[in-house]
DNA sequence: TGAAAATAGTTATAAAAAGATAAAATGTTT
DNA sequence: AAACATTTTATCTTTTTATAACTATTTTCA
């Protein structure tokens, strides 16, 4: 994959995951670490950890290390965890509900503001704190409320009748669980793609070799 | 990542996607095609595509191209998605409810055979046609029913837990949602981890670069 | 039937990512 | 205050991955 403002995307795919385990040794009260140390806690090599971490800044203080407080707030920064992007969540069936439920979207830069779906027995009723609304609705409800993004919990053949009109409403941010290939056809979207079945197939693939 | 049998993990995450494409292609009738043409569709190069392919022998026909059915096949037994290995699912939260429903599981190679839940309340209901048992019997269970895989829908500290002993009943293979880092403990397993909120996180930063 | 076009397979090159090393800076100890 | 151990930063090397170029084979069509 390409590049995110200079940084390669394999970094930037790794911040998550720093920022998980500095989060945990900060609530366990440790104050610093050095980078052999946090590499061996996150089973990689500390060069990784020292490349990855200089993309960004010389955050560390030679012959201390890190502190872990401090290193953990400035990749919440430049994460942006501490924005509060307005998404909108389109699909309350069964992965929409897991999404709705599951994740701590104010800790992870986000606002859920509404929900929408086509299902009659299910708009009206409430899902996550949010009264789920028609789906024919969603584009009228993105042209009055600042809309940064759309979560996509419906099937792929749904996700193709409604993309163009988001696109065209400016929508231009997509957590997406289908296989439509947004990207292909917008390539001025960000799509962060979540593909389940894929990571199952490879576990089968993975599976299979282990056992010849 | 490490290699799986001289294959590169880069490869083999891309194969779902190959066999994604394919299958569309072939269910819409289309015989053959060409690297070119596939990469074009796929968003990715044609020479990525060859190299690819011929990792696991050559399946093109020289100034034909490939045969649609005939690559989707190979795909398929590649992945080995023809097997019906047997997993059971711990955790009917919201996020294992989704994964229950909503995974076509027969087509990815496995077969959900049990649930476990701790909450009395969803203990013996049906959910995806298995009736959910007490999560205290998933060793018994193990131990009875050949078991290859368990699908972990539940928190961190909770499989911290269960880890240990399913290790112990000889479980290799883990489809992980949880943030617990089971290849650091046991180096000789199988994980596939999916996390979503590491892909919200990597949206967050990506919309946040967009806007500056 | 034979030349031109198409196309996979293969080899070579380039780019990216990861890892190792050396130099500079800081903290610690005596 | 000096010597030493620690640890980052910066640079260099290696490995991996992706792309491009080339070659050989097959198909197509005049």
């Amino acid at each position: 994959m390409a590049k995110s403002n200079g940084i390669s995307m394999s970094v930037i795919r790794r911040l998550p995951r720093y920022y998980r385990f500095l989060t945990e040794l900060h609530s366990d009260g440790v104050l610093k670490i050095s980078s052999t140390n946090l590499a061996s806690i996150m089973n990689v090599t500390a060069s990784q950890v020292r490349q990855d971490l200089n993309c960004f800044g010389g955050f560390g203080h030679q012959g201390y290390g890190y502190c872990v407080e401090d290193l953990k707030n400035e990749i919440e920064n430049i994460l942006g965890l501490n924005n509060s992007y307005q998404a909108v969540l389109l699909g309350a069936g069964n992965l929409g509900k897991a999404v709705a439920r599951h994740i701590n979207f104010s800790e992870r830069g986000f606002q859920l503001t509404a929900i929408f779906d086509r299902d009659p027995e299910k708009i009206g009723t409430e899902l996550g704190g949010i009264i789920i609304k028609n789906d024919n609705e969603i584009y009228e409800y993105c042209r009055q409320n600042k809309t940064d993004a759309v979560f996509l919990c419906i099937p792929k053949n749904s996700v193709e009748n409604v993309i163009d009109k988001l696109y065209e409403l400016g929508i231009r941010n997509f957590w997406n669980f289908s296989h439509y290939d947004i990207a292909k056809v917008y390539p001025d979207t960000v799509v962060e793609n979540v593909h389940m079945s894929d990571s199952l197939m490879t576990l089968c693939y993975r599976i299979n070799e282990r056992q010849k």
